[in-house]
DNA sequence: GATCCCAATGTAACTAGTTTCACAACTGAT
DNA sequence: ATCAGTTGTGAAACTAGTTACATTGGGATC
């Protein structure tokens, strides 16, 4: 067991020792074995084994410059909200036998440009960011040492690197017009941070393109179940009273979706809830979430074939921008005539059914 | 724009001429400055910031044989199950320095192989598993390259490999004991599939520890919101008759509320829901998730310092258990007297309240 | 039978760092 | 003045691969 005793994982030169050939060889069994003659593939392929001989990586990396790693920036892997994203792309590169690194970033933007630096550092070849929206030191740092990047969950054809994702802005227009149309006028627009964010961003001013006739009411919270619960809580106390939730994210409409259910506000009775994302578990909920389907793993996979390509054959991607649409379930219902302003905001403790 | 005007990267050999001095001086200036005379070693700063120098990080690696590179083989990360503890391991690990790739596997135990021989090639210095019943291939494969792993989610003091987690069985035992001091009898255990997941069989394990009068229904079902929502679908069509749910994770506790809502089954007044888990979303349904609390994140941050020790100081880390804990919120409540046998199972399509 | 070609292999020089060892220059004690 | 000890630096040999170029030997062509 002591230090001593470990020998050493064997190298090229141990199996050209071995099979009695040159290094030259042995790498070539490695990498173009039809070149060469088959009994010395054989001898050389049998010290391999022998010898349990596995390529280093790193030697590999020095001559190619090629580290065959990504790294991905993200906010953060709590919520689903990247989840998925994230899932697709890693399993998408897999095929391009491309590995990824991710690094959570907390929306912290001197955090982000700290791990831009790390994932530099150890070599990764291109990165995958969250909108466009990012400090500037973490594009000077990208321009300077020339790597590669997407920018994801976002469309922006101009933007200097190719931005995969889809219109945040449309995909809350979709629903804004889809509660106008039920007969909505009184919607409180429920979103994350707006700081750093610029899909919340984008997707507030969707929301904003509002026609007459519609009273909005931003309400700004944490990006979380917790935080879309709180705000329903908020309107409950300070009796503020809306036809319907617009929720940026599926993860704030179901904080709303508990909250409102807590306070036996009947949805889609009394209140409208249409949320953007659609995850999973949006189509599960009771009453089952109206949202606007995102695209997500689609997105993720495009966006791994299109940085593979991008490193591998030096074609820059176009930008890319998924259709976002309308998915209408049970959350969402035609405003009811009888519906009075005060009815959603003088809610009892518990459930009731008055609708 | 063509290939010869990108004048690559400037490596060690163009710093050292720059600074007039020798590579091994710069190598110096970068590992230890301090023996590095002064005014030397701002000549070499100088000469690095102007070339834009940055260490090839393959080419340390080649020479220390440490890649700072950690891999981690989980199921998914779709479901929040494993999203935690992985962003605990990641935030954790770049402390020390150290990056984590993240493969996920499906639960396909050869595709789990395939995936560890991936990481393994790109140069992992140590693993994460979830739990330990995994493919003697892979096991082999660890050995025969003498890769550190941590199993994680997962305690077994006697196992070969450290195991750092929680007592998945006793977790189960601790909701079923819970259920029982409740007076529930009929009570249906809810499970993602046993095989290929020992967390789930010791669960259900657990949860099979019990005392006469209790009659325990084991309803396999996929892990997720919807596999929830089924069992439930199925007891409902099937007419069954549960006092109580007991989900062996959060994620199929949420499907199992979501579904019993949507039957108009009253919980906790009817059946009383129970998961395992404690996700930050488990405080916010309505009513609020009575669960298991496992230290996800603790976890987490305790097996990257673990591994990151093992192969910094080739400390072989000890197992750990972390203490699971009962919440009880308000998903599970007494059995009351007046419900029969019945109340649970005729339940009509739309809400009632019976109880 | 000499020339030519080509396939198969070897030699050695690369990739970009770290590290060992040698050596010069200076300090301080004898 | 001499010797030992320290400090700072450089030359060259490592790490583990890839690859350009050279070499060898056999078969086909003239």
């Amino acid at each position: 067991m002591n230090s001593r005793r470990d020998k050493k994982r064997a190298n090229l030169r141990d199996v050209a020792r071995a099979a009695n050939v040159s290094v030259a060889t042995v790498s070539r069994v490695l990498n173009s074995p039809a070149i060469v003659q088959q009994d010395t593939r054989l001898r050389v392929e049998t010290a391999i084994t022998e010898l349990g001989f596995h390529p280093s990586a790193a030697a590999r990396a020095i001559n190619s410059g090629r580290s065959k790693i990504f790294g991905a920036l993200i906010p953060s892997l709590d919520n689903d909200t990247f989840a998925l994203t994230i899932e697709a792309i890693e399993r998408r590169l897999g095929q391009f036998g491309f590995s990824l690194v991710v690094a959570t970033t907390a929306e912290v933007p001197e955090q982000e440009v700290q791990r831009a630096k790390e994932l530099l550092d150890i070599g990764v070849e291109g990165l995958f960011l969250p909108g466009i929206s990012h400090e500037a030191a973490l594009y000077d740092l990208l321009a300077r040492r020339r790597v590669p990047a997407i920018a994801i969950s976002y469309f922006d054809p101009g933007f200097s690197y190719p931005t995969i994702g889809y219109d945040n802005r449309k995909a809350a227009r979709l629903a804004l017009d889809h509660l106008f149309e039920l007969g909505h006028q009184r919607i409180a627009v429920v979103h994350g941070p707006k700081i750093h964010n610029d899909r919340t961003r984008e997707r507030i001013a969707g929301a904003s393109e509002h026609r007459k006739d519609v009273a909005l009411t931003f309400l700004e919270t944490e990006l979380s179940v917790a935080g879309g619960a709180t705000v329903v809580a908020q309107a409950m106390a300070e009796k503020w009273s809306f036809d319907a939730y617009l929720c940026v994210s599926d993860v704030l409409a179901f904080g709303v979706l508990f909250e409102l259910q807590r306070y036996g506000v009947a949805v889609p009775d009394v209140v409208s809830v249409i949320g953007i994302h659609d995850l999973p578990s949006s189509q599960m909920t009771t009453p089952r979430l109206s949202t606007v389907h995102l695209p997500a793993e689609e997105m993720g996979q495009h966006a791994a074939e299109a940085l593979a390509q991008w490193v591998e054959d030096d074609v820059v991607p176009d930008a890319v921008c998924f259709e976002c649409k309308l998915v209408a379930r049970e959350t969402t219902a035609r405003k009811t005539a009888v519906t009075n302003s005060k009815s959603a905001s003088t809610a009892p403790k518990h459930p009731t059914k008055d609708a």
